[in-house]
RNA sequence: GCGGGAGUGGCGGAACUGGCAGACGCGCAAGACUUAGGAUCUUGUGGCCGAAAGGCCGUGCAGGUUCAAUUCCUGUCUCCCGCACCA
């Protein structure tokens, strides 16, 4: 008699796996390949149950897959350049890489002691120069192929990072994403950018291959994110000002512009300046302007801000009636967008109608509905404007068009005409990589005085990090500052570090000091796990065409965007380099659920986290990782209770002690035969139940991922058992060996350690890590076949009883029982049965009047 | 505003393709074993009426389809998430 003792069982297995290089894996394409993983992580801090939730879902799709036979990938790396580790160095006065190698340390730590099945050989870290090396040589592919450029931009600077966010990661209506509380201001800038608006069509088009098997929202959140629209753009001449010709606007609405009442440009539209010049109020004009552009950043919700605008004095002509209108300004323009301008058409656009309702310019319907009240423009109090059913009105030649057909028309006379043309616009932008901080990839350029900008040679790779950079001291940015811009210096500006030779001219140049977004890193990484010490390219190519694409990725919804859309961009870019052959990176998506206490998600900053050691030190990583697949499913956010993770640890003890207590019995009986004959109905039963159970966890683990319900039904297994003891009574050893064997194997990949130990105590000397999934051979699918089923018998839809029936026993049989039965026969009385429904072997219902 | 998702006991959740609503676990209650139990085992546990047998109600709300609805349809409310003045 053994107690169930967690860390004594956990460290044997662990040692021995190891021994056993178990997890440790080749590609080799006479098997089938299985790639999965889970995000690789930001080492920070410590391991909480958030995280290894994620990781204990991962382990076991990985555990399945190896004991049904694949050749499985379970690779495990470090996101580990960015800005925590420089804060957090500045602040405890040490190197990034110091801070950041503690934490990896810290996480591996926690990795290894709850035993996720990784093939630690191939780990990576995002910092150091093997990897990071390759950043750089993608980046000056990317160059040639003229997809990363440089370029002055108003960027997104945050004032607390002292760096330019990417627009994916500034968030909530302008802030920071990682300071929320942080606005974002605009500043303009010399920055790299990758050109991810080269590749937005097949972004959105290749969006079809992952659906239904990525979740519908990711796929819907990255269609909005590119916003890719079909418009057109259409030139409006300027009536009264040489020095502008014309102005061009986009719209997606073309069929309206008969009803354009006036032309609305954004605040910081390039024309604006001109068109004021010589207007009549032109003073006071540009007060307006320079308010709008103030506060056009500053504003907190943009969205609901009251709209403002002025008129310049100028006007524009409509092209298609001719009609003089007036040229405004507005703040709810954005210049980003098409052209930067707009035409006004308040019957059918909501912002226009509140605009020019707001500064009295006249509405005009040129849309009718087709069903219900026409509309009257001085008794609208909104527009209308939604196109499906209507059709077109004071638009000369192309009245009684309905929409759609007429912005087709509409389009091809423009065209024709030479003022407008069909134009495809995106949301997306390209993605702005540059950083100005240390703990980054140095971007491999160099600028000449004489040659301007060159490449770094790819012999001279990696351009290495400086190993002492200019930090940042105390709590703001203290920063040096370049006298030129007025803004912090990069901490990459050491001497040391920017004084170098032109690669064309030998002479003396300066390297670049802007370091890449972190998320560079991340876009590619899982390709490198494929061959993760190669030093001559990324990847050998073959090795990647044999264990891609990932068959299952698993993380955060946190990554819907800005991760897997720059993955999606990146496997695209590397394709057309003749690197891989896929189209898209990633076949299956999942992403889990929070870790919630208190109703929020776990975090060191919400002080509400669960240490993942604290967990394997009081209960043992099995139990934390039962509970964490069993309290909900795994899409869905998980209350973390100490009360009921009590419910897993007891649940394995129970389990324990079962096998404990036959195991000295039965651990030399031979592997039971399935011999039918001769079987007591004790064994019959026992034995139904658990192949029964055995089919429905594997469906639960295989089709459906109800990690749940599949520990709930071995739960069910466990109990019954426990009703049939003792089992020595009437129960042969080879039966209880057969039973308690399946009952183990089940539960392998979810809680693998104590799998193990009851595998060897029931005789086993080879290792469950050997043993494959347990499917059932035909003698025993004859035998889990249920040989008595309960009906439950309905009158008018009511349950009145349930009947115990041989299976496969006819209507006729079952409605005869059912009459007979006292309590149908109640309800049945006096009545007549006007119809009877019988589900074989699943209900009889009667129904009578 | 647009898009996505969710509403089931005291709690977490289950119910596959329309077929016994509440599996499994937590909590709670009773019993057994025990010097003892915060260990273990067994039993009970949606609400209302009833001594019981049994009956009625019940999956956010209101309708509908059906022999039968947590599941399908129409309308509606609430909550969560994402995007948000994208023309």
């Amino acid at each position: 008699m053994a107690d169930y003792n967690p860390q004594e069982i956990e460290a044997k297995w662990q040692k021995r796996w190891a021994e056993a290089r178990v997890f440790e894996t080749e590609a080799d394409p006479s098997k089938p390949k299985y790639y999965t993983l889970e995000m690789l992580p930001y080492p920070s801090g410590t391991m909480h149950m958030g995280h290894m939730r994620n990781y204990a879902i991962g382990d076991v799709v990985a555990r399945v897959k190896r004991m049904r036979g694949f050749n499985v990938l379970h690779p495990m790396g470090w996101d580990a350049f960015g800005l925590p580790a420089e804060n957090a160095a500045i602040k405890n006065n040490t190197h990034p890489r110091v801070w950041t190698n503690n934490n990896i340390a810290e996480f591996q730590r926690t990795l290894r002691r709850f035993g996720f099945s990784y093939d630690w050989r191939r780990e990576i870290s995002t910092c150091e120069p093997e990897y990071y090396r390759w950043n750089q040589w993608f980046f000056l592919r990317m160059l040639e192929k003229g997809l990363a450029y440089r370029k002055k931009s108003r960027v997104n600077w945050c004032p607390k990072c002292c760096t330019v966010l990417a627009n994916e990661q500034v968030v909530n209506g302008g802030h920071c994403w990682r300071h929320e509380d942080t606005l974002v201001e605009a500043r303009d800038l010399e920055q790299w950018f990758l050109k991810t608006t080269a590749y937005a069509d097949q972004l959105v088009d290749d969006l079809k291959e992952l659906e239904g098997t990525w979740p519908e929202r990711v796929i819907t959140m990255q269609r909005n994110w590119i916003g890719r629209s079909q418009g057109a753009r259409v030139k409006f001449a300027v009536a009264d000002l040489r020095a502008v010709p014309s102005i061009e606007i986009f719209t997606t609405r073309i069929d309206t512009i008969y009803g354009a009442t006036a032309i609305i440009l954004a605040p910081t539209h390039p024309l604006v300046a001109k068109l004021l010049e010589g207007a009549p109020a032109r003073a006071e004009s540009e007060t307006y302007l320079a308010q709008m552009k103030q506060s056009s950043v500053k504003t907190e919700d943009l969205a609901t801000a009251e709209k403002v605008g002025f008129f310049t004095g100028r006007h524009a002509t409509n092209p298609f009636n001719k009609e003089k209108i007036p040229i405004w300004v507005g703040n709810f323009v954005l210049m980003e967008y098409g052209t930067g301008a707009i035409m006004a058409v308040p019957a059918h656009d909501q912002r226009d109608f509140e605009f020019c309702r707001k500064y009295g310019l006249p509405v005009r319907v040129v849309i009718q509905p087709t069903m219900g009240e026409p509309l009257v423009e001085d008794n609208m109090t909104a527009a209308f404007d939604q196109h499906e059913h209507g059709k077109l009105v004071n638009s000369g030649p192309f009245d009684g068009l309905a929409p759609d057909e007429a912005i087709v028309k509409m389009t091809a006379h423009a065209e024709k005409k030479g003022f407008g043309k069909g134009e495809v616009v995106y949301r997306l932008r390209d993605w702005g990589i540059s950083r100005q901080r240390y703990w980054g990839t140095p971007i491999p350029v160099i600028y000449c005085p004489e040659h301007g900008l060159q490449p770094v040679p790819d012999k001279d790779l990696p351009v290495l990090l400086p190993a002492n950079p200019i930090f940042l001291v105390g709590e703001q940015a203290a920063a040096p500052v370049d006298v030129q811009t007025g803004m912090a210096a990069s901490p990459l500006a050491t001497p040391e570090f920017v004084n170098t030779t032109c690669p064309k001219c030998g002479g003396p140049a300066r390297r670049e000091t802007d370091t890449m977004d972190t998320f560079v890193d991340s876009s590619w990484y899982f390709y490198r796990y494929c061959d993760p010490h190669n030093s001559k390219a990324p990847f050998d190519p073959a090795t990647v065409a044999y264990w891609f694409p990932i068959d299952q990725y698993i993380g955060g919804i946190t990554h819907a965007i800005l991760h897997l859309l720059y993955s999606r961009f990146w496997c695209k870019v590397m394709r057309d380099l003749g690197l891989v052959k896929h189209n898209e990176p990633i076949a299956r998506l999942f992403t889990q659920g929070m870790v919630q206490k208190g109703g929020v998600a776990m975090s060191k900053s919400k002080g509400n986290v669960v240490g993942a050691i604290d967990m394997a030190e009081k209960y043992g990583v099995d139990t934390g990782r039962l509970y964490t697949l069993f309290a909900a499913p795994p899409e869905k956010d998980l209350e973390w209770s100490e009360e009921s993770i009590e419910g897993s640890w007891r649940f394995l003890n129970r389990v324990f002690r079962l096998v404990d207590k036959h195991a000295t019995a039965i651990r030399g009986a031979k592997n039971w035969n399935f011999d039918a004959k001769n079987m007591s109905d004790k064994e019959r039963d026992l034995v139904r139940v658990t192949y029964q159970t055995m089919t429905r966890v594997t469906q639960d683990f295989e089709k459906r991922w109800h990690f749940n319900s599949a520990i709930a039904q071995i739960m069910e297994l466990t109990n019954e058992i426990y009703l049939a003891e003792p089992l020595e009574n009437g129960v042969r050893p080879e039966i209880r060996k057969e039973v308690l064997q399946i009952l183990t194997l089940l539960l392998a990949p979810m809680t693998p350690h104590i799998a193990e130990e009851m595998w060897e105590m029931l005789g086993n000397d080879d290792g469950l890590w050997n043993a494959p999934w347990p499917v059932l051979a035909d003698q025993q699918l004859e035998l889990a076949k249920d040989d008595q089923v309960e009906i439950p018998v309905q009158v008018n839809g009511k349950v009145r009883t349930t009947l115990k029936v041989p299976a496969g026993v006819t209507e006729a049989e079952v409605v005869a029982k059912a009459k007979a039965d006292p309590a149908v026969a109640r309800h049945i009385e006096g009545k007549r049965i006007i119809k009877v429904i019988y589900v074989p072997n699943k209900l009889l219902n009667l129904v009578v009047k």
